[in-house]
DNA sequence: GCCGAGCCGAAAATATCTTTCATCTGTGAC
DNA sequence: GTCACAGATGAAAGATATTTTCGGCTCGGC
């Protein structure tokens, strides 16, 4: 595109292309040989691109001084067909310019952002947590823990607080494929199922700090009892992992009074989970595709009109 | 005390602003709601904006094969007064793509990807889900519920299924900064506890397809009580918006059988549930503040060393 | 002071966009 | 299967925006 630059630079009406976005350093070119009345509209449009672009003939005319006629000669000057075109060049540029200056939100969540800010913020920063995941998961460990869940005649999933929900994500979309998972909050409850389990089940244990107690202790019973047992943490070096014969990391970001922990650690956990549930569904492809077939149809009449 | 439900139906120019970038988000989202010659519209506006943005009205309607009245009634649903709005809106994202980004992994995910591509289309589409999903949604919206909500008496969130445990995080964490909020799953239990909402009162519910019975079922109780209520869906066009004061939009992403719709409404609805939650932390900074703290140390005990 | 060259804007002419309205198409009731 | 209705659709009229035309006007030179 630094083509169409070289090529259509101070050419004048005479120029093959009009410009995309090279259209402040032409009016700086073509200003001099501009009559008064056309540098005003030059410079309007120069200026705010993107206030520019909202106006119409009539509008930008008024906001200069000038008239319609002084505004397409102008567009003319600049390359375009008629201000119709200049305008939608306008409103590229305003786009370009508005895109650009995105990584302007590096800060942390101050109490007094508004709240566009607050979205966009929340969102690049959940962006961030997803591609450091993606980035430091061992896939090796994952691949492995997926082939222990694809086979397992049982799943049991622990996690408690904000990791027990993804817990039961987990399992929810397990049993939708015709698996049998379930997630546990309850840590007595937790523990009492973990003894059932033998030498083929999965238990899979949900905790960011990698030291909460109440995950810990199932996991450790399942682990003993001959289970193959998964750790998902963001604390590769915690607790948890002693009993755990594969390690899913999960990342962590920086995090503010206002942007608790739990947020990335949340985000980061749901990946692991879906990428371990996709590789399952892959590899029991032939039984999980009718079963999610099944649970879509049996929802339907839960919907209304 | 009665309300009147919602006239305005199915009103897709119910956003105030024109969306700048997030208009293939929109696109997607608005599609199911569209009748046949306007998705056909919609579908090329999507798919070549460069090219669209190059044609008048009546090209754009021989292009699609449809009238030029069609036109202006797709431009209407997406947000824009008419056509020419459109037509620049097309001009910048044209703009943008063209600077911008390399479009990476495009491909569904397939039943023998290995792993890692597995990871890496996971964790792209989800980032893609956040993205659109913060473009597009409505802050004016938000704002509002935010407001409401911070200074709610008492705050239930209805959601079953997956969009439950988005429920569920939301009431935890504004159960963490002192505020009284429930999660109900249970139908029953969550009208039941509707009929107790009154004016001053916040109601939110959680569905993607804007059309799940039981939650909208207790939403309307809450909005005939006169309770402030919220709607968090992926269509803002379904059932639930009838008895929602603030709607929240989440994005869609296009989904295929190994990549089930859940994963990327969950991670859209997680956003606007984090974005929620934050501004209404700030809003009642000087309590949240000591009550977050509280809550750690509370957890502290748990860990083990 | 007078003359001409070229700038400038008002208004006409044209293109484009928007609205209206009659027709058509699909859907559900009987 | 047929009928009637609601909503979708497009043709054409109506409203705006853009482009062109054309005559007045300014400014410099003589």
């Amino acid at each position: 595109m630094t083509r169409d630059v070289k090529e259509s630079f101070g050419s004048g009406p005479g120029g093959p292309p009009p410009a995309p976005a090279a259209l402040a350093a032409k009016v700086r070119t073509l200003a001099p040989s501009m009559t008064r009345s056309m540098q005003r509209v030059a410079e309007a449009v120069a200026n705010d691109p993107a206030g520019c672009s909202a106006l119409t003939v009539t509008g930008l005319a008024e906001h200069t001084g000038t008239s319609e006629a002084t505004v397409v000669r102008t567009a003319r000057l600049l390359g375009y067909p008629g201000y119709r075109d200049l305008r939608l060049a306008l409103a590229g540029l305003a786009a370009q310019q508005q895109s650009g200056r995105a990584p302007a939100i590096t800060t942390d969540i101050a109490v007094d952002d508004p709240i566009a800010d607050v979205v966009a913020k929340l969102a690049y920063d959940e962006q961030q947590t997803l591609a450091d995941t993606a980035a430091g998961l061992d896939t090796g460990q994952l691949g492995a823990a997926v082939s222990a869940a694809a086979v397992a005649r049982r799943i049991d999933v622990y996690g408690v607080g904000a990791s027990g929900l993804v817990a039961q994500d987990l399992a929810q979309k397990l049993l939708r494929i015709g698996l049998i998972a379930h997630a546990h909050s309850d840590p007595h409850l937790a523990v009492t199922n973990a003894v059932q389990l033998r030498a083929g089940d999965v238990a899979i244990a949900i905790t960011h700090s990698g030291s909460t107690g109440d995950v810990i202790e199932p996991l450790r019973v399942a682990f003993e009892h001959g289970a193959t047992t998964v750790a998902i943490t963001g604390r590769p070096d915690g607790a948890v992992t002693q009993y755990a014969d594969h390690i899913l990391t999960t990342s962590t970001a920086r995090e503010s009074e206002l942007r608790p922990a739990a947020m990335s650690s949340r985000t980061s956990q749901l990946l692991v989970v879906d990428c371990l549930f996709v590789g399952v569904a892959q590899r029991t492809y032939e039984t999980a595709a009718p079963a999610l077939a099944a649970s879509y149809e049996a929802l339907a009449h839960r919907h209304r009109r």
